[in-house]
DNA sequence: TTATCGCCGATAAGAATTGTCGGGTATAAT
DNA sequence: ATTATACCCGACAATTCTTATCGGCGATAA
């Protein structure tokens, strides 16, 4: 339906929250508690922009996340395929579809797509902060 | 995983090849089996275009369809629209989701979505026809 | 009259997302 | 040391969405 999954949502949530609120870690449950979140699935989310970079954790009591680098250096488009894979605007992209050999439309998608992503990548977790 | 369906991929090659190929008008099967698509679903996809205003059908032997304007007035983000709904960008936007009344990505990515959106109001099906 | 095609709703089949569970390791405080 | 809190990770159930199919109907040209 060409919308953000809820995973990518709860994640841009949470950095802007640990942008905001950035003097001390922060942990998952936490955060999920503030926002209304399933805890253990927002765990996972959060481990996983651990892995891609974007977060760093501390284990333990008082433990919790913050970010990896300075709110302004993180755009929107890396969340989102951290969370989700590329970025792909066309079925045919992704796995080699039916009409692969007769596709006419993958090229000039590609494109748009291109134009799309220039768009999540001028947006960063700093701008949706501070709006 | 923002990416299109194939019922708007199905609905863009098929717009792509009325424009290609607009003297006579084109039946549901015949461009199915050119690009290898079910018969029955883009039948479905081209009849959604039609109560959209964007095709013009015509019953009966050797009926089909033509597009209703020039390929030129067509906008990619009509052809997503008529076939997945209002582009969305947050889930928030559509159901009351249990983050509603904490959410604090909603207003930012709504102008966000805006730019994504006039990409794709920019692009029309002759822009994809040419290229 | 017949064959072709558009039109529509209902529904099955398949895939992806969302959410849950269990078992592990790290670490600070007591 | 022990305990409580929290990160980490894979597997799995529940749910939802997408994709595809089916059956019956009306329109129209040959």
């Amino acid at each position: 339906m060409f919308r953000l999954s809820k995973r990518a949502d709860y994640g841009l949530i949470a950095l802007k929250h640990l942008a905001l609120h950035g003097e001390h870690a922060h942990s998952a449950p936490e955060i999920a508690r503030t926002y209304n979140i399933p805890s253990e699935l927002l765990a996972k989310v959060l481990q996983r922009l651990v892995r891609k970079g974007l977060l760093a954790s501390q284990a333990g009591p008082n433990g919790g996340y913050a970010l990896a680098r300075g709110a302004e250096m993180i755009t929107v488009i890396e969340v989102i395929e951290a969370l989700e894979g590329p970025l792909l605007l066309t079925p045919c992209e992704a796995d080699d579809c039916e009409q692969f050999p007769v596709c006419s439309i993958r090229d000039p998608l590609r494109s748009v797509k291109e134009k799309v992503v220039g768009v999540l990548v001028d947006t960063t977790i700093h701008e949706l902060a501070v709006n």
